[in-house]
DNA sequence: TGACACACGTTATAGCATAACGCAATTGAT
DNA sequence: ATCAATTGCGTTATGCTATAACGTGTGTCA
């Protein structure tokens, strides 16, 4: 899926995704919108619907909550975007979002042994970063 | 954890839970546990708080949604309940539970390396399996 | 006996997500 | 130009998921 511009709403809500520094659900940026004349709760989930898939944010199945993509362009076997793992601090909220090949393909080796096929793959580890562990 | 003799509530809501062939909702089991006397939602979330405290039942996180564990004893390094991968038919409902211990170890040697300090890792494949690709 | 822990029942409330309707703007044929 | 199809948008209403807060009963252990 290659992006198209975004629409108004959409640039609204991928910004205040973008500066944030903790992962956030849609009613929290509900909120945050107000004063830009956001009302009610589709106009957030129409977004973020567009946004998942222009492949720009990602949402955290354990959390209910959305994040702005932060998938470093280095990351190797990039055809589109792969599988990715997220790192969730449950003290400061921060996010590490990651590509594992090793993990990935191990997956895909599973899979493949037992017919399964794959269409989203969902791995997140919650715990304590670094700072906040200390 | 060790598992203590279940409670009469517990006990009908792991029943429920171990002999459906997919993963149920909490209001899903409450529904089908109106005739044993269950009238309220926090009838059956504490018994699956204490259910999921003694790892006979799983959290699907993508489909907020309840399993019995079906972890096989045989797994390698089960110190407790080593982190598990679900694989989710999104036709059947299925869930094949399994234990990759590369992909733990892979995990857990990003973190060691990050700093970070993993409480619980959710995996989880959402896809099609083997009966429902054919 | 009294203090505590724990399961339980009930009511109310909070938090997350979508259905269904109608309108406006865009695009792309015909 | 015009029609049809698509897409985005706004609104109201509703449904699904989860927890707060309160009180009751029961068993354990000083
Ligand atoms: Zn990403
Ligand atoms: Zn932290
Ligand atoms: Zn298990
Ligand atoms: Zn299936």
């Amino acid at each position: 899926m290659i992006a198209p511009a975004l629409t108004k709403n959409q640039s609204l809500v991928f910004d205040v995704l973008n500066r944030s520094d903790a992962p956030m659900s849609a009613y929290t940026i509900l909120d945050r919108l107000r004063d830009q004349g956001f009302r009610a709760p589709l106009q957030v989930y129409r977004a973020l619907d567009k946004l998942l898939e222009f492949g720009l944010i990602h949402r955290l199945e354990s959390l209910n909550a959305f994040v702005a993509c932060s998938h470093a362009q280095s990351d190797c076997c990039s055809k589109g975007h792969g599988t990715v793992a997220f790192a969730i601090c449950e003290s400061c909220g921060h996010v590490s979002e990651f590509h594992d090949h090793a993990v990935d393909h191990r997956l895909g080796d599973w899979a493949k042994q037992k017919g399964f096929k794959p269409a989203k793959t969902t791995i997140e580890i919650r715990g304590l970063c670094s700072a906040c562990a200390a």
